[in-house]
DNA sequence: CGCTGACTTGAATTCGCTCAACGCGTGTGG
DNA sequence: CCACACGCGTTGAGCGAATTCAAGTCAGCG
C-alpha cells in the first residue's frame, strides 16, 4: 500500500484522462482536482472499502480490475459488479458505503476523500454531469445483470459471463473486429465467478468443462480462456 | 390517455413538489420546467415506454406505481424495478430506453421530451445534482436486489418482498411507528410478483399460503396483505 | 348460472446444490 | 531431487428446492 501525492501534471499523463469522469474538465479544473487526489496501488486481494463502513473514499480506477460485493447474513457472498479502468468507485453524497470493494488484480486507483470530492463535484457541474452519465450507464448494466440472475439457467449465465468478460477486458487493445478479445486471462477465481453469477463453484466448473468438451472454448490454464466459437457461445447465452 | 398542458402554477400544487428531483429548484426555474412538462394519466396496465425504443420521454411519477421490466429471448420476463411517487423514470442522456415501463395501478406522471429535459438539466446543475443523488440511490437499491436474486431462496425472497412493499407503500401515509403499513393492497398480480423475484407464480403462491398458515400474514383477499408478525417475517427474510 | 381469468394445490421432474473424493500445480523442507 | 502439504479446481453421487405440468378452486361478471 503506497500513497503518492499527485504531481502537478499528473492527470495530464493519466492513462484514463480521456475516458474517466475527468474527461471534460479543462486544465485549471484538472489542476485543482489534482491537488485533492492521490494515486494508490492495490495488490490483488487487497480491500479498499468495507461494506457498511462510513463512506470516506471515492476513486477512479486507473488500472486493474476490482469487485463490488456484499454478503448475506448466512455467509454467502454476491458480487454486485466488476469495475474496470476508467470506472468510478464509491458512494458520493452518501453516508455509508453499501458494498465492499476489493482488488481482483494488482491495481492503481486515484482516490479522493469523499468530502473533498463532493465539494469539488458540486462546484463543477461538468464533472457532476460526467458522473451522472456514468452512474446511469452503470444502472443500466446492473439492471441487465438482474435479468441474468433472475431468469437465466447455469448454462446461459456462464456463457453470458464469458462473452461480457471478453468484451470488457478488450476495452483497451481492440485488435480489430474479427479477433477482438477472444483470448483473455480471467481476473476472477472460480469461486468469484460463482459469486458473480449466483451459482456454486461446482456448477461453474461443470459448465466450463462442458463448453470445452463442446469445442466452444479452450482452457489453456486455470485462469486463461479462449473463445473458439463466439456465435455458438452467444446461442448458449440465449 | 389524456395530456393536459401544465398550468403556470402547476408545480406549486404538485403532490411531490418537495420530494422529486425538482425539489431544489427556485420559483423561476420551476416555471421554466413547467413549460416543458405535461401531466399525463395512465390506466393500470397501460404502457408508457417500450424496451429498446428510442428514448424520447422521461418522467416524474406523481401518483401510482409502475414497473420497469425486460424480457428474455425465450419469453420470460424479469421486473427490474418498481417505481413509486416522486421517483424519476426514463433514460436521460441515452439513445434507447433499456427497459419497458408499465403502470401497475392508475397513475399520474409528469412527462418531458427527453431532448427538452436533457437541455434543461444541463443548464440547471441543481436539478442535475438531484437527479444524480436519485440515480445513485436507485443504483444502491438495485444492487441490493441483486443479492436477493442471486443468493436468496424462495422463502427469503417472498418475505423480503412483503417487507419492502410494506415500507415503500407506506411512504405517503406514515401512520405512526407501530402500525406503519402493516396492511396494504398489492399493486402486483402473483405473476408480476414472481417476475420481480425471479420465481414462478406457483412458488410465490405456495410461500404466501405457508406464511398465512404460519400466522405471519393474513390474506383478506387476493390483492390485500396484512403483516401480523413483522419480526418473524424479518427472520424469514434472513 | 355458467364462463373466464387469476389463483391455489398436488404430483412428478429436473436443475443446481451439497457433500465427498480426487487431481494437479506450486512451494517448502528434508 | 524427491516427498509432502496446501490451495484451487474438477468430478461424481445423491438430494432437495423450485420448476413444470396438470387439476382444481374461487371471485367477478355477463
Amino acid at each position: 500500500m503506497t500513497e503518492i501525492p499527485a504531481a502537478v501534471d499528473f492527470c495530464a499523463a493519466c492513462a484514463i484522462r480521456n475516458r474517466a469522469i475527468c474527461a471534460d474538465l479543462d486544465t485549471s479544473e484538472i489542476n485543482l482536482l489534482n491537488g485533492l487526489g492521490r494515486r494508490r496501488h492495490l495488490k490483488a486481494g487487497e480491500q479498499l472499502l468495507w461494506e457498511g463502513d462510513e463512506a470516506v473514499l471515492v476513486a477512479n480506477v486507473i488500472e486493474g480490475v476490482l469487485k463490488l460485493s456484499c454478503g448475506t447474513a448466512d455467509g454467502k457472498e454476491q458480487i454486485l459488479g466488476i469495475v474496470y479502468p476508467s470506472d468510478f468507485l464509491g458512494r458520493p453524497f452518501g453516508e455509508t458505503t453499501p458494498y465492499g470493494v476489493e482488488a481482483l488484480t494488482d491495481a492503481y486507483v486515484c482516490v479522493f476523500q469523499r468530502a473533498d470530492f463532493d465539494r469539488f463535484a458540486r462546484e463543477h457541474p461538468r464533472l457532476e454531469h460526467k458522473l451522472l452519465e456514468r452512474t446511469l450507464a452503470e444502472l443500466d448494466r446492473t439492471r441487465r445483470w438482474m435479468l441474468l440472475l433472475g431468469r437465466m439457467n447455469a448454462e446461459q449465465k456462464v456463457a453470458t459471463f464469458l462473452l461480457e468478460m471478453a468484451e470488457r477486458l478488450d476495452a483497451g487493445g481492440c485488435a480489430g473486429p474479427g479477433k477482438r478479445g477472444e483470448q483473455f486471462t480471467l481476473p476472477l477465481s472460480r469461486q468469484q465467478i460463482a459469486d458473480v453469477l449466483g451459482l456454486t463453484i461446482e456448477t461453474v466448473s461443470r459448465q466450463f468443462t462442458r463448453f470445452k468438451a463442446d469445442g466452444l472454448i479452450d482452457l489453456p490454464s486455470r485462469r486463461e480462456v479462449t473463445i473458439l466459437e463466439h456465435a455458438a457461445l452467444e446461442d448458449r447465452a440465449a
